[in-house]
Order: C-alpha cells, then sequence, then structure tokens
DNA sequence: AAATAGAGCAACCGCTTGGTT
DNA sequence: AAACCAAGCGGTTGCTCTATT
C-alpha cells in the first residue's frame, strides 16, 4: 500500500481497528508481549526503516529482538521488501511492464519471485496481484490470458532455445508449460474460462 | 442515501529451500 | 547424513474503496 491509501489505513487503524486494543497508540512497540499483526503504522515503519538504514537487510528475526518491533521476521521482512524498500517504484504498471509480465509468465508461470528480479522496482507482491485481477477480468472478457501474438512468440523462442540446448533449467519446459498453462491457469482449473482460449499448440 | 457487489491490495499462513551445526 | 533454523516463496484471506442498483 502506498501514499494515499496507507495514509487511510493508517488513520482508520489509529481509530477503530482492534489491534489499537493492544494499547499501542501509534504502533504496539518495544513489548516482549505478543506479536502484532495486521496493517503496519507508520510509527513501525519508521523503527523498521531506520533498522535497516542502520544494519542493513536480512537477519530480519534480529529486527524484531533488537528494534522493539512486536512483530516477527517474516512480517518485517514483507513489509520492507514490499513498501519501504528506497528503490522500489510507486503507481501503476506501465503497459512496457504488463508486456513484459506478460511474456515472463508465458516463460515462467507463477514464479512471481523471478518475475519480478526482472522488472526493477517491482515486487513479487505487486505483480502476483495484478496477474490474478489480469486473469480475472479476461475471465470475464471471455479473452484469453495470453495474447496470441505473445504466445506464438514465447513459443517460437524457446523453440529456438531447445535447439541450442538439450537442458531442462529445471522449471518447466516452456513449450509443455504453454500447451498446459494457457489452458489450465492453476487459479481456475476447471472453469468454463478454458473453452475460450486461444490455443497456440499444434494439434 | 443506503445497501450491495466487485475490484484491488496488504498482509498472513504454510510449505520449501538453503545454510549451518 | 541428519537435524535444525532462518529466509524466501506462492497461495490465500480479509479489509477498504468504488461503482452500481
Amino acid at each position: 500500500m502506498t501514499s494515499e491509501s496507507e495514509e487511510k489505513m493508517i488513520s482508520k487503524n489509529s481509530v477503530d481497528s482492534p489491534y489499537v486494543e493492544e494499547g499501542n497508540s501509534g504502533g504496539n512497540v518495544g513489548g516482549n508481549g505478543p506479536l502484532k499483526k495486521g496493517p503496519w503504522t507508520s510509527a513501525e515503519d519508521a523503527i523498521l526503516i531506520e533498522y535497516v538504514t542502520k544494519h542493513g537487510e536480512g537477519n530480519w528475526n534480529a529486527v524484531q529482538k533488537h528494534s522493539g518491533l512486536a512483530r516477527c521476521g517474516k512480517s518485517c521482512r514483507l513489509r520492507w521488501a514490499n513498501h519501504l524498500r528506497p528503490d522500489l517504484k510507486k503507481g501503476a504498471f506501465t503497459p512496457e511492464e504488463e508486456r513484459r509480465i506478460i511474456e515472463l509468465h508465458v516463460k515462467m508461470g507463477n514464479k512471481w519471485a523471478r518475475m519480478a528480479a526482472e522488472l526493477p522496482g517491482r515486487t513479487d507482491n505487486e505483480i502476483k496481484n495484478y496477474w490474478n485481477t489480469r486473469i480475472k477480468r479476461r475471465q470475464r472478457a471471455g479473452l484469453p490470458i495470453y495474447p496470441p501474438d505473445i504466445s506464438m512468440q514465447a513459443l517460437n523462442e524457446n523453440q529456438h532455445n531447445e535447439n541450442m540446448d538439450n537442458f531442462s533449467t529445471g522449471d518447466i519446459r516452456h513449450s509443455d508449460f504453454l500447451c498446459m498453462n494457457v489452458f489450465e491457469t492453476p487459479q481456475f482449473n476447471g472453469i468454463e474460462l478454458n473453452r475460450q482460449l486461444y490455443s497456440p499448440c499444434p494439434s
């Protein structure tokens, strides 16, 4: 969450969120009590930013121990990676990024972290949310998940690569993946949608 | 103006992976 | 080689906002 919506969330949190009942006006920090869950407050953000700036990323459980934040290491890592990192891009995906995401998904499937590595300033969570939303939209519109041109492009690239190198990289070989995945997106197995999808696979 | 539905997003949970002892 | 632990990843949930009725 960023800027505007975050401000809303924070102000809401400070007014009537159940989490506030823990006695954490401005964030339940510094306690040895139970770890806090739910939306982060700006006070908690500030503590996390300060800690990571000083000590660097990694060793997330130490963050909880030494900064006084009542958050588990996992939660700290996620908050930092998705919202506080200074190199994050804010705002909607550009058309170029959208196209890139589709291309990457054709090649990699639901490997959000790997996709994020190819899109500087974007997070795996952001890409995952974008993709899931996009799939729903296209399903509603009766459109294929992958635009035909991108499917074909990826398929061609793959065939080329397979000729160059018979090794599988450990991922699903992507021609197989294309045949399978265009029709069987994990979230929508068994849904009528598939009938309407474009098939890039020779029968 | 109020109620409802749907979309979007942040955060959590559980599993996997990789490193250390 | 096995056990343990921390970090990372992907799926899912739940909350808020917005559009529609």
